[in-house]
DNA sequence: CTTTATATACTACATGCGTAGTTCTACATA
DNA sequence: TATGTAGAACTACGCATGTAGTATATAAAG
């Protein structure tokens, strides 16, 4: 299990790349990003070789390349940086962030139509943890 | 202004200090953070020297010795490091990181009611400011 | 005036990351 | 068979950070 997670931007991009895909070559990865980040195709290569050796992706040789896949799910490393950041800026105290988010926040109206009923269903979900 | 704030898990705690008694000195700050993380009283005041360096803290001397003063508040902080996690892991989209710390999230039923009253308000703010 | 205590400044080292050039290897092609 | 080409491996450099030892300055104490 990896307890945290930790990815820096670039590393998120490329991550993301192969949570959409499922599975990506070291130039599927930099092609994707080509156009937002104008990296080298080594650049690249560094850094999925980096996140292996993290034990963030795995890979398979296929027709002379590499082909990498996740080890961890978005979900895992959204819920690693959120929680760090709960504890590293709002004390551990994730209702703290959720106050933040939408007290100064750039929600639209319908997306708070929609929080709201996550609520309830959160409500729910407590209740029930809750013994 | 600081677009970007980026703060370490360190550099959060020694901040963090600092926001909660306006300002400090560097063994004030390693007095404080000394029993979580026993650290050389050196190691903090490296600490403070960079991110004075980075433009986050100031400092003025009295009796012989820097007391260390913020320069940008724990809101703003909060805001820069929520913005950037929300664009590096969650698209962009704010709503997406309330969902996913409702969703799976450790949040009480009543800091759920309290959220629900600031859904109110941001929905009102939200209003006013759509025209 | 000398010693001591204390705080700051300076120096240092390892690690991770962004970034990328250079080299090596093996398959495809002329 | 010689060569081009693509991808991986290796090497490298600068910067931020965690971490802290050592040197320096200065005020207090004797």
């Amino acid at each position: 299990m990896h307890e945290s997670i930790k990815l820096s931007e670039l590393q998120a991009a490329a991550m993301r790349v192969l949570w959409e895909r499922g599975e990506a070559s070291a130039a599927d990865v930099h092609e994707a990003l080509a156009p937002t980040r104008g990296l080298a195709f080594t650049t690249i290569a560094t850094t999925l070789k980096r996140l292996e050796k993290r034990g963030l992706l795995d890979h398979r040789l296929e027709d002379r390349r590499y082909i990498y896949r996740p080890l961890v799910s978005e979900e895992e490393a959204r819920s690693s940086m959120a929680g760090h950041m709960v504890d590293v800026m709002f004390g551990g105290e994730t209702a703290a962030l959720v106050n933040h988010l939408l007290d100064q926040s750039e929600i639209g109206e319908d997306d708070l139509a929609a929080i709201k009923n996550m609520i309830e269903k959160a409500k729910r979900k407590a209740k029930g943890e809750s013994r």
